[in-house]
DNA sequence: GAAATAGTGTCTCTTAGACAATATCAG
DNA sequence: CTGATATTGTCTAAGAGACACTATTTC
């Protein structure tokens, strides 16, 4: 193995699937291609690795450069690699995927760069047609994000610094589309060691008896799993596993 | 995001953690490298990816040319993409981790290209230093195949094309080091629906009973997972789950 | 008080793991 | 028969999910 013409450079790209929570449905940050080929069309965030930069520094530079965004997302991971020869028509591409998790932010995002971004439902988007293999990737990042709660802590990245449990357990519903029961959840977040504390104070939803609230625990693996299968419910469109602590 | 030099190519590798079962201990592919740097160290196998080529795809040549290997793998799944910037003095480079899994083969390897392949004890090598970040690279493989073993019927991928429930259970040990009770294992691998399929014999191990002969059913996931928490034995050294169905 | 949500108790049924009991083979 | 391994049974404790019940708030 030896560095001549033999083997060709290759455009390097590190694509983001941020997902949030904003009105009770799960939501994914597009932006609009400002370029051909797939101008106009709405897109995953991303762009080129540059020379001296980490592959997940170069995650966190494209969100914040690309969407305008000034926070650090919550939750950032590798989803994965896509580097299907014929992915991008211009020339030889890799896309190193991310996943990020944000909890739902007060107001839309304002895109600096190019077009601009935008929070879309990731029900809506994944119906359309997607430039490159921006579909195959959403999907990859939305069943690992739903895979992801059943064993790990990272529903907390999805909830604000502090939340109630019936937060929480709202986050768990919309991510997997399926309701909870209220009390045999709050007693397992409560009872799962590391998962969630006590934060100061209560909070009032309108209605009802105000609920404690708590803030993020230090443990990001559940042991064991909140729920394994799932107990006989409606199925969900998107399914299965991944993972990656 | 356009192709101007400002964004500069990026030379992608594919890197191949090969996993077998050796003598009751878990063993790894490794090749002797031929050039500079680390010239004669121990290192994963591994090269560019051609112009034309898909990742797996490359992973899989990779293994033919660079260690002889005739037999495809049974499993191969990518792991995960290692960029830090520095990890190649020549040159920016990203290697594209795969996991394969091979069931034990009768000889060792015949290394056709640059120096041999042979294979070697995971835990000796992660003892020493290797070239790269392969040590990363290799860690996230065995720790990848620890946690799949869990809830994935990868371990049919270690045993050969039939195995008794006994040999299967060996994998699982060897893996994960740790005995498990014959009874329970025997249970369970039994009653989870498409993990094993019984084949047509009875294989003795020489001494006892002789054993039911099965075959790798058509699940790839197991719901319930075999085992949950490790039931309070000794540490292993390495720990953790990863995925990818 | 009525309605709504938070949090706790209780019950039943399943499963995990420990370990005992058979079954079937080689000397 | 003895020893070894395979396979099945049995027992006990823990946990899951269903659901009833109490607590505390707004209207």
């Amino acid at each position: 193995m030896s560095y001549t013409s033999a083997f060709p450079p290759v455009y390097v790209t590190v694509d983001v699937v941020l997902l949030t929570l904003r009105a009770d449905r799960l939501h994914v940050l597009m932006v609009e291609r400002g370029s051909e080929p797939w101008r106009g069309w709405l897109a995953l965030p991303g762009g080129f690795v540059r020379q001296d930069e980490d592959l997940p520094e170069a995650a966190r530079r494209e969100l914040r450069e690309e969407t305008g965004l000034a926070v650090e997302p919550v939750h950032l991971e590798q989803l994965g690699t896509f580097g299907r020869p014929d992915r991008d028509p211009r020339a030889r591409t890799v896309a190193v995927a991310h996943l990020a998790v944000l909890p739902a932010l007060p107001e839309p995002v304002a895109g600096t760069d190019a077009a601009g971004a935008s929070w879309q439902p990731v029900e809506a988007v994944l119906d359309r047609e997607l430039p490159f293999d921006h579909h195959d990737i959403l999907l990859a990042g939305v069943e690992r994000a739903r895979g992801k709660l059943e064993y790990t802590t990272l529903a907390t990245a999805f909830a604000g610094p502090t939340f109630t449990i019936a937060e929480l357990r709202h986050v768990y519903e919309t991510v997997w589309g399926r309701p909870l029961d209220p009390g045999n959840f709050h007693r397992k977040v409560v009872g799962a060691p590391g998962f969630v504390e006590r934060a100061p104070g209560e909070r009032s939803s309108g209605r009802g008896r105000p609920a404690a609230v708590y803030r993020a625990g230090t443990a990001t693996l559940l042991n064991p799993p909140l729920w394994r299968g799932e107990p006989a419910t409606p199925p969900s469109p998107l399914a299965d596993r991944e993972a990656t602590p």
